[in-house]
DNA sequence: ACTGTTTAGGTGTCCGTGCAACGTTCTAAG
DNA sequence: CTTAGAACGTTGCACGGACACCTAAACAGT
């Protein structure tokens, strides 16, 4: 596992690598940025009010919405306390557990959300999906599809 | 340019953008996790000492370097402060012009790059590489270097 | 019921990073 | 030659995130 198999293939790929180490940033800061200056919203804020949205009863267990938006619990709790803040979610507790807590989208955090997807979305398309093909982007969701189930079976 | 096209098209562009978003972090904090363990490296570490060891003379200016590692100035300024401190690299003023200044590999540090190359290498296969068929890797190259490109034109 | 274990969430602390401002040096315009 | 501006690298500051640890609650076995 730790043991090499092959020195002399890994040129082409670890450039491969590289490359998607480095689209993958700049993707992201651009995104960030944009977010940040038009709504004064960080990346990972916005992708917590979108699972929240997203999510049945626009609320979610901190434990889980930190595994979504993939975060340590303990930086999904400063950010829950940042949004809290704002107004934009608030803290519920569960009625079956009550160690359990929901956060739990506000209405003001729909509404901010709302106005800041255009900008997301216009990124995404910008930086990433209209500079491929669209069979490509159908390669690359297999491809992904493949990565994405080592989550289910590797790695707990 | 931040128009929306058509909200329709997104579902599933969004969950491809999604999901890769997921599968490089995931990759990435593999990777920082078994270099940090095994060589006490980060990944960022690694890719300066990288970067260096394939330039010429094994130095590199710090504006220069900063760009390929994808980090800040300042940023790089920090973690150069760590690496020289652990004698992986060296400062050297710069001849030709008074204000630069060159990152210089050391012996040490070539030697600590080449421990946990395989390490580095390791975790690219088998989180990344060997889940991918060798056409897909293809591919992808194919899809980065579009993606690249934009480095070039559109953000100076 | 009781005690040990596991799970949910929060807190103390440290580290890494970006931004803005700074000093220094190079370059260009007058 | 002088001076305005840009470029290079560093520093003060604040922020975001992770790790280790803590408390409270749920669950397990006896």
């Amino acid at each position: 596992m730790t043991l090499l198999h092959d020195e002399s293939l890994t040129a082409e790929e670890l450039t491969v690598w590289r490359m998607l180490q480095r689209a993958q940033m700049r993707v992201t800061r651009h995104l960030e940025a944009e977010l940040l200056v038009a709504h004064d919203l960080a990346l990972a804020s916005y992708d917590v009010l979108l699972q929240l949205a997203e999510a049945p009863e626009r609320r979610l267990r901190m434990n889980d919405l930190a595994g979504r938006v993939l975060l340590s619990r303990s930086g999904l709790t400063r950010l829950i306390d940042r949004l809290q803040r704002d107004g934009l979610v608030e803290r519920e507790a569960c009625a079956s557990d009550a160690r359990g807590l929901y956060a739990v989208l506000t209405d003001t955090g729909a509404a901010r959300l709302a106005q800041a997807t255009p900008t997301y979305l216009g990124g995404i398309r910008s930086q990433f999906l209209d500079l491929l093909a669209p069979g490509e982007i159908e390669q690359v969701r297999v491809m992904l599809a493949k990565l994405a189930a080592l989550d289910l079976t590797g790695a707990p």
